[in-house]
DNA sequence: CCTTGTGTTCTCCG
DNA sequence: CCGGAGAACACAAG
């Protein structure tokens, strides 16, 4: 599941290989991630490059050099974006040409050929992840929808406690609410509200003042370690150039339900919450 | 059956 | 009965 970190990761990956590269092939092998024609993207995109790569929430857009357009893609829960330069793809050229590190492969569903030979390949599994090409009042109109970046300035200690304050659901509904907070998914809502010590399942109206801060310095404190561990590969998730995250040695709950808290010992609970599967240690959590 | 991000649809309550 | 909040469902495949 890529999250804020995980995106941000391959964000930052990415920034370092294909800005400015001229595209010379849009291929698309499943057209169901396709939220536009592949004709459209074909013609946004031939002959022309990518100038900038920014992050929303979980959302990728790149920038095109047009200055009209822009590529988005949303990898969702098991979505890939990997680059490779044609010296990979060829090499060890003893085997037929046969490329090595496995691109493309069953779930490769979008393959951008850059002018250097280089690829950028768009794997999925379940097919969830998109790209799409819109145009500026389009994308303002998307991104309008998001609620501030946690790693920004306008994510304030007083913004998290208006947003909890009036509020009948759980803190996790509101943590992974793209609308309110940009960027949290299921891993790291169960992180936060471990490492803030408060339920997820606790209804947010009623978390104080010193509450809403643990929570706040949670956020702003696990989301950059992660995004300096080069995100968490739980199931799916690489990097930008195809390598796992190093964060999941630095996971205290998620996926380790039935297993003694990292803190107390307590046995680490599971329940859904939200509708999504939610480990809680109801000693250290409260 | 479970897993999950997000868009859509349904339900409930004031 | 209306509006909005929040919950539930749909999607997909292993």
């Amino acid at each position: 599941m890529p999250e804020l970190p995980e995106v941000e990761t391959i964000r930052r990956d990415l920034e370092q290989y294909i800005l400015n590269l001229r595209i010379k092939k849009v291929t698309a092998i499943s057209s169901k991630v396709l939220r536009t024609s592949l004709k459209n993207l074909q013609k946004k995109l031939l002959n022309t490059h990518i100038t900038a790569i920014t992050r929303r929430g979980k959302l990728l857009i790149f920038s095109l050099h047009d200055e009209k357009h822009h590529l988005l893609i949303h990898l969702k829960m098991t979505g890939q974006l990997i680059y490779r330069t044609k010296k990979f793809l060829i090499a060890g050229g003893h085997s037929l040409g046969q490329r090595i590190g496995g691109l493309p492969d069953a779930y490769t569903r979008l393959i951008l050929t850059f002018q250097n030979g280089a690829e950028l390949f768009l794997n999925d599994m379940r097919l969830f992840a998109y790209a799409h090409i819109v145009d500026h009042p389009t994308l303002e109109k998307t991104l309008s929808a998001f609620g501030p970046e946690p790693l920004s300035s306008d994510f304030t200690k007083n913004y998290l406690e208006i947003i909890l304050k009036k509020r009948q659901t759980s803190i996790k509904a509101i943590l992974l609410n793209q609308t309110l907070i940009a960027g949290i998914g299921n891993i790291y809502a169960d992180e936060v509200c471990f490492a803030a010590g408060i339920r997820p399942d606790r209804k947010a109206s009623t978390i104080k003042k010193d509450g809403v801060a643990r929570l706040h310095e949670a956020i702003i404190t696990i989301l950059p370690l992660a995004i300096t561990k080069r995100g968490t590969t739980f199931n799916s998730y690489v990097d930008g150039t195809g390598k796992k995250g190093n964060f999941v040695s630095h996971l205290q709950v998620y996926g380790h339900g039935g297993k003694p808290c990292p803190r107390c010992g307590t046995t680490l609970q599971k329940k859904k919450v939200a509708g999504r599967g939610t480990v809680i240690c109801p000693q250290c959590q409260k």
